[in-house]
DNA sequence: GATACAGTTTGAGGTGCGTCAAACAATAGA
DNA sequence: TCTATTGTTTGACGCACCTCAAACTGTATC
């Protein structure tokens, strides 16, 4: 993670998300089990933080905007991601940690997992 | 697995299912994004093989016969479950070493992970 | 302030899903 | 053969989901 990245985060506000214990595992699969977010979640444990959620940019030129943000808002809600809002911009970060003490072992075979 | 089990599993067919190549992460994660076969998935785990899916054994007492069907086939299509048709009954096994070879780790992971 | 921009929200359309009920197929047992 | 049993299939209903379009909020820039 970039540190400017890292500033922009701090001076953003946290989206509604829930806590680690809430994180509930039917909610996660029932996130992944479409292929637009189960791309987005590659994305973001690949590029570690994004801003500029634009279509073209999280590759997903073929979707509305308003079905990305769609997409972005279930993944939060599930608690796979976190967002932060700074200024027009959104960062968007997968919340690995989060997720491996409540899973531990989760994000690390699915990514791992062949993309076919 | 008991002795006569396997013996049953082998004089029954076998119920049409994806190969291992062919078992898709994201199917895997949509059969899984339901708290029913979230459930099915963990009894056979635990039970290895299972005779006699009626709803009441399968801890469903609250579903239809044909609801449990349902979610059986689509565990089953989803490349997460074998099912032998044996006379009336039908027996139903978790495919932990396809699944092992396909998505190291997977079974495991979601396994170990918390029920809540 | 006016304009442009990033992203969200709302409403609509089309599709798929979870559930039940009834009909059906196939087997076991009398 | 007749009946009971086990599970599947079909159709229907309500609900949720994916998608887009339009309106909206909030921010950056002129």
């Amino acid at each position: 993670m970039k540190s400017e990245d890292q500033q922009a985060r701090r001076a953003g506000e946290l989206l509604p998300q829930p806590d680690v214990a809430e994180i509930d595992l039917v909610k996660v699969m029932h996130a992944l089990g479409d292929s637009t977010r189960m791309h987005l979640f590659r994305t973001f444990a690949e590029t570690g933080l994004q801003c500029d959620c634009s279509s073209e940019r999280l590759g997903l030129s073929h979707l509305h905007k308003s079905t990305v943000s769609h997409h972005l808002r279930i993944l939060r809600e599930s608690g796979l991601t976190s967002t932060w809002a700074v200024g027009r911009n959104r960062y968007v970060e997968l919340r690995r940690d989060d997720l491996e003490s409540r899973f531990p072992g989760l994000v690390e075979v699915l990514l791992s997992s062949g993309t076919a």
